[in-house]
DNA sequence: GTTATTCTGAACTGATCGGTCCATAAAACA
DNA sequence: TGTTTTATGGACCGATCAGTTCAGAATAAC
């Protein structure tokens, strides 16, 4: 009843990566993620290591796709419209769907810090690339550099909020009126730093 | 080599609350606990029930202490000050002590959701309590209704960032930054909510 | 059809998990 | 002094954990 065909490490890599998203890293369970996977135990530690090292694997691809969505989205609408739908994307979906799950790099930095800091710290810097297009895209956008990274640093701090608040049983309204208001003070500011609250203050 | 003097449980529950703080649910064992706490294990079961039990009373009693702190420091300064204060708490200590350790409400939704939903949900619950008494301060500060509502979920959606930043290893000044600029804004909607651009998109 | 190669299922390890039980010892109370 | 209350340590439980090992089955290559 096996069938030794060569199986799709990909494709089980893309599915450990969904339970790791969905659960963190603790709650998850190698019974849990062998089902998953759809590969015995014994494939398992031949093709990838141990837990940690499918985690590490899965975190890494967690973040490449989240710089790849963002890159994709830039690819088909003007910069700061990119970042928003970016931010909005927990709450457009149905419940129960992947894009509710929040982000996993936000996630395991809170699970992680103080448990495995390697790990936290790992995703840590992933943020910190994140952040990087935050800035790229609101120079693109005609940001001056000091101010495209002031801004950056805000939408960080808005971005770890939004996916808390993706996973917390609330009114989708509710989070998307903070992020819009949020969103028209960073395009005035982009579009008039002079006279914007937020620049006038932000970069004092 | 043992005495039977009544321990103290609210100093053992102390313990157990900062121990759960930092290191979350799942990765404090009970031997943690019961060397953290200075109890033995039969007396444990007999105070506390089980491991769930005692997490959710640490949970309830921080959400208390968190409220007490709010309103204390509402004692000492103006509202929207001690809003900021309470914000800018988790920067202000040294590292490894208890206020770098984000806030256990915000860690619980996180790590609870899709694991222990009862929990996840308990924990939410608390932080729509905070987000009301954000709500009562910003109309203590002049806001409207309408106004303060809108401002206080803006607020809990940075809070939320800023508990999951102040567990991430990154300079204080680049997260004081965006949370000043935040209180900047905060306070010109307050103030002239008619000029303000938060104001002007927020409530349309 | 024979031989690599690749994956499988299942048994097994040692450690840890949360939780239970109980005989005993120290304090508090009478 | 004797009794009750309170807490103790430690043995013990079954379950689960991550990780190892291996004989064998299915495929691909030759």
């Amino acid at each position: 009843m096996s069938r030794p065909i060569e199986f799709d490490r990909a494709k089980a890599l893309q599915r450990a990566m969904d339970l790791f998203w969905r659960q963190g890293f603790q709650a998850t369970s190698l019974v849990d993620l062998l089902a998953a996977m759809s590969i015995s135990r014994s494939s398992f530690y031949a093709a990838f290591g141990d837990k940690v090292g499918l985690f590490v694997e899965c975190l890494d691809l967690f973040a490449q796709r989240t710089i790849d969505l963002l890159e994709r989205t830039r690819a088909e609408m003007p910069p700061v419209d990119a970042l928003q739908a970016f931010f909005e994307r927990d709450f457009v979906g149905a419940r129960g769907t992947r894009s509710q799950w929040g982000c996993m790099l936000v996630s395991t930095v809170l699970e992680m810090a103080g448990v495995d800091d390697d790990l936290a710290a790992r995703a840590s810097r992933h943020l910190d690339l994140v952040q990087r297009i935050f800035r790229t895209f609101l120079q693109d956008a005609g940001a001056t550099p000091a101010l495209a990274e002031d801004l950056a640093a805000l939408l960080m701090l808005v971005n770890e909020g939004v996916r808390v608040s993706s996973r917390r049983p609330v009114l989708v309204a509710d989070r998307l009126q903070p992020i819009a208001a949020t969103f028209r003070l960073v395009r005035n500011a982009v579009a008039n730093p002079i006279n914007s609250e937020l620049t006038r203050k932000i970069t004092a």
